[in-house]
DNA sequence: TGCAAAAACTAATACCATTAGTTTATTATA
DNA sequence: TATAATAAACTAATGGTATTAGTTTTTGCA
């Protein structure tokens, strides 16, 4: 079925992920991957659809890995305690894999099937961590749309270099998240 | 001073802005500008730093005009209704100017004085709304750092079409809002 | 053993940014 | 008014990029 093999999707996408963590998502060109992993920039495209269909399976990656994590990190918890492990996990998948969450949120076709499906998944997640709460519905989802926001923001600003002060920012994520939880309990 | 006069900083700005906001950042190259100005692409050189520099140009020029924005919806607001009034700009601003947004929230060179300057007045915008709640100083960065995550998390969800039914977000806009400054209130 | 398919390859094309060196037009000065 | 300096345009050339077309090679299966 496969001759020449040792080279399929999963090594490809890890080996692009790499340049995109240490050298920033611009490095991350068929002509840097084809040359880390030892290829010529044409052959790529028997795994995958050109630069956009790598930026894709870039972001389904990063999808996946993020939304384990914060699988990972739930466990056993609920309430308030898992809405702070779910920033928590959020925030150390961003700053471990900094290209990599760059392009995650960035999913030049988010029409995707298997990216859409993912990202649902987390949402899931938040709302069923929700749940608990007794919110109806559409509060729910309103809420839900706040924390992605949230989380999403803060770790865009941070990433470039957008506060100020770099010593209090895990301070500030969980004063204001208090704070809207504050706010939550009683609404 | 000036030879072949008609051409100059502002008129380049935007001009590229305006292909940012249509077509999308990545059509944005010195290449399709020089073409939508009728001059030759090495030209630019003349008045911008390549490309690196008419991104810089073009996230101060965005950040400006959003200042601005904010400044003037903020007029003879205060409190509560001076908040919703920024969130409301912001998004107005966001959603009026797709691709300049997008480049403002990403200087390529954020450590830029003039980029700087912006960055800090539209900080310094919200610190000042903020005075009237009575906060400490530490809390009151903490809850910008949060007003500001929000922000810019809920525009760049969006646009990304990150949301699922799009009738609703305004709706959710307000209502996050509301449930932070419910937690302000009661912290 | 031979055939088909998959995955590598080379070669070529088109687009892009960028640099170097040249021309031209305008402004300021003598 | 004529001339020199300057700024802004230009052409030409280089190197990097993605992408396509067509070819070779290797592997798995009949």
């Amino acid at each position: 079925m496969s001759p020449r093999i040792g080279l399929d999707l999963p090594t490809i996408v890890e080996a692009a992920a790499e340049i995109a963590d240490t050298s920033g998502i611009e490095e991350v060109t068929l002509a840097s991957l084809a040359q880390k992993l030892g290829i010529r920039s044409p052959s790529l495209y028997n795994h995958v659809n050109g630069l956009k269909g790598l930026r894709l399976q870039l972001a389904i990656y990063g999808l996946k890995l993020l939304t384990e994590s914060i699988n990972d990190a739930i466990n056993g918890k609920s309430g308030d305690e898992a809405i702070h492990a779910i920033a928590a996990a959020y925030m150390a998948f961003a700053r471990a894999h900094p290209g990599l969450y760059e392009l995650t949120l960035r999913a030049p076709d988010a029409d995707d099937v298997e990216y859409a499906a993912y990202a649902q998944a987390l949402v899931n997640i938040m709302v069923e961590t929700l749940r608990v709460y007794g919110l109806d519905y559409d509060l729910t989802i309103h809420i839900v749309r706040g924390f992605r926001s949230y989380l999403h923001g803060f770790a865009s600003i941070e990433q470039k270099g957008g506060f100020g002060m770099p010593q209090a920012v895990d301070e500030s994520l969980k004063q204001v998240l208090n704070t809207y939880l504050i706010g939550l309990h009683h609404s």
